[in-house]
RNA sequence: GGCCCUGUAGCUCAGUUGGAUUAGAGCGUUUGACUACGAAUCAAAAGGUCGCAGGUUCGAAUCCUGCCAGGGUCACCA
């Protein structure tokens, strides 16, 4: 139990104690949470539940407060006070913080890796159609779920990372129509390309792949027979470059699942239980879901006239897979442009007689590109677009990741390419970095000059601002990795690091290391040492390397 | 028109689910700091009607309602 819990606990005595002797009436009172106030003038930490409270007693705030500090063991503490209209502010006694630190360097780095509370969460992200490149929409979405993963492994969930491969359906086959067309035009036959054909340039070297291998074999080949050869060579060329290009981003997936799998039994047992459970009619020929129950606009076909199952079918089949996977809670990362599609997924989630608010699914905004001040145009359809490569290659993975990652999924996302790449002041992915590259630099100093430092440290020896600082930023991490993994929020971790590394440049431009009293300059190493295994694990969540040297 | 996201400093954005006479970072601007551990750094200054208008209460950038503006989406496509 750690200081915080701690004092909690007490609270919670408190208020059972003073209804017990009748001071507060009989009531539930709301959970009990610290905060760190805004000013160090104000505690350490403090709590509003005495003006939480105020409504459920009918008391004044100030009276509460009393009352509960009254009832309050706190000799572990060094003062308590009621401020302002009712907050109780906790002082910490200033050895505590030395002790806690003492405990951080001897974690090493497993400090902030959490418990493991046994949840079982599956994320499955990207999931982008295998016809093409990643583009730079999919790179938030990669950089953010495996940021995501990492984050909530953390904090002490059990993980599995998913991609799910659409390798059925019609996109496949205008895949493999397009590869189809390229490869007779480029043997100078005449082809006509597909009306939603892919246009990108990938498909043409695709397509020159083949007849670099095999020349004009296929030439005098049945056209359907053909097409379905290209479809799995395309199919095969498409997975692995997406692959490369994922590994590239630091992005790895636990499992990779084939639409496939669930054509056609799959597909077919989800639709009996769904007749099975009225959810489920048929009207014009084709077999309609009844979403319209769960409060979607209108009910959904999830077998053409045709007898050919829509994607929705697929999806329907694929989350009822999930779900008798056994995970606690399900996390699907989509663009926003999916958003009217989650209605439906959930519908026939509730329908299938599962729960569906185990699904939580994480919607993420659009990215624009931005280089010399000017929106970088894109367009899917021509093929014009930046593809993740690109942007990698252009700026690299570190920078890319950490400008994916910095900002809430909600916000929509200018990218700025000059800002990125600058390897100056202006670039935060730099600043954090050169924070990590300075504590290595110290070390490697000491050990080429011999020097070593011998007995214990005292670090209450630590009394400067700066350090004090830089001792409660460290001492917060873990409950910054509970509350941002809660909350499915890597960005605060990317914030959390740059505020860090800010506290750390501060410190070690007012405080001297090497050549100062040994005592002294023991117990800033330790903080150094502190400050550099909480930059490693945090960067570790974002996928962003740690360099020892810049 | 329905639904979703956004609107906070010149620009890009945080703001941990309603808290503290002072709403925070970065970039940009201005002024200082290297004959000592990496100046890719630090110290300081200027910069705000939190889109607008009501409401809820001890207290609102945060919750509710209505407007305004930008983006997304409304298929037997995926």
């Amino acid at each position: 139990m750690n200081i915080q819990e701690l004092v909690i606990a007490e609270i919670k005595k408190a208020v059972k104690k003073n209804i017990d002797a009748g001071i507060f009436p009989q009531a539930e009172i709301p959970a009990i949470k610290l905060e760190v106030p805004p000013q160090k003038e104000y505690g350490d930490f403090a709590t509003n539940i005495a003006m939480q409270s105020a409504r459920i007693f009918h008391m004044a705030p100030k009276k509460i407060a009393e009352e509960l500090i009254k009832q309050m063991d706190h000799d572990y503490l060094a003062k308590v006070e009621i401020a302002g209209p009712g907050f109780i502010n906790f002082y910490l006694r200033s050895d505590i913080i030395y002790k806690e630190l003492a405990d951080v360097v001897k974690k090493g780095n497993h400090y902030g890796t959490l418990t493991d509370n046994g949840i079982k969460v599956q994320v499955e992200y990207v999931s982008a159609n295998p016809t093409g490149p990643l583009h730079v929409g999919h790179g938030r979405g990669a950089a953010f779920g495996s940021a995501l993963v990492n984050l909530l492994k953390a904090a002490g969930y059990q993980v599995e990372s998913e991609y799910y491969i659409n390798d059925a359906g019609k996109q496949i086959d205008n895949l493999a129509a397009s590869v189809n067309a390229r490869y007779l035009e480029l043997l100078g036959k005449k082809a006509d390309f597909p009306e939603n054909g892919y246009h990108g340039h990938d498909i043409i070297e695709t397509a020159q792949r083949i007849i670099d291998k095999f020349g004009d074999k296929y030439l005098n080949m049945a056209d359907d027979e053909r097409i379905s050869l290209f479809k799995e060579v395309a199919l095969k060329e498409k997975l692995a470059a997406l692959r490369e290009d994922l590994s590239a981003f630091n992005v790895h997936f636990d499992v990779w699942f084939s639409e496939r799998t669930l054509h056609p039994d799959a597909v077919k047992s989800a639709c009996e239980i769904l007749l099975k459970n009225k959810a489920m009619y048929e009207k014009d020929g084709a077999k309609w879901l009844r979403s319209t129950d769960y409060g979607d606009d209108k009910d959904r076909v999830v077998i053409r006239d045709n007898g050919v199952p829509t994607y929705l079918a697929a999806d329907i089949a694929y989350h009822k897979n999930k779900y008798e996977r056994g995970f606690d809670k399900l996390i699907n990362i989509w663009g926003a442009d999916h958003h009217g599609y989650v209605c439906r997924v959930k519908a026939a989630i509730d329908a299938l007689g599962f729960d569906s608010s185990k699904l939580e699914v994480l919607l993420l905004q659009m990215v624009s590109l931005y280089r010399n001040g000017e929106l970088v145009k894109m367009s899917k359809r021509t093929g014009q677009s930046v593809t993740l490569a690109e942007l990698i290659e252009e700026v690299g993975t570190d920078a890319a990741r950490y400008f994916f990652i910095m900002r809430s999924l909600d916000s929509q996302l200018d990218f700025d390419l000059d800002l990125a790449k600058s390897e100056s002041n202006e670039n935060p992915v730099y600043y954090i970095q050169y924070a990590y590259a300075r504590i290595c630099s110290i070390f490697r100093q000491l050990a080429e000059a011999g020097i070593v430092y011998e007995g214990p440290a005292n670090l209450e020896l630590l009394t400067d601002e700066t350090e004090i600082a830089l001792i409660k930023k460290i001492l917060s991490y873990p409950d910054e990795i509970r509350s941002a993994a809660k909350d499915y929020a890597p960005h605060r971790i990317a914030n959390f690091v740059h505020e860090l590394a800010a506290d750390f440049h501060s410190f070690y431009n007012k405080c001297r290391i090497i050549g100062v009293d040994a005592p002294l300059a023991q117990s800033r190493l330790i903080l150094c040492e502190a400050t550099r295994n909480v930059i490693h694990h945090a960067l570790d969540i974002l996928g962003v390397s740690a360099p020892e040297k810049m």
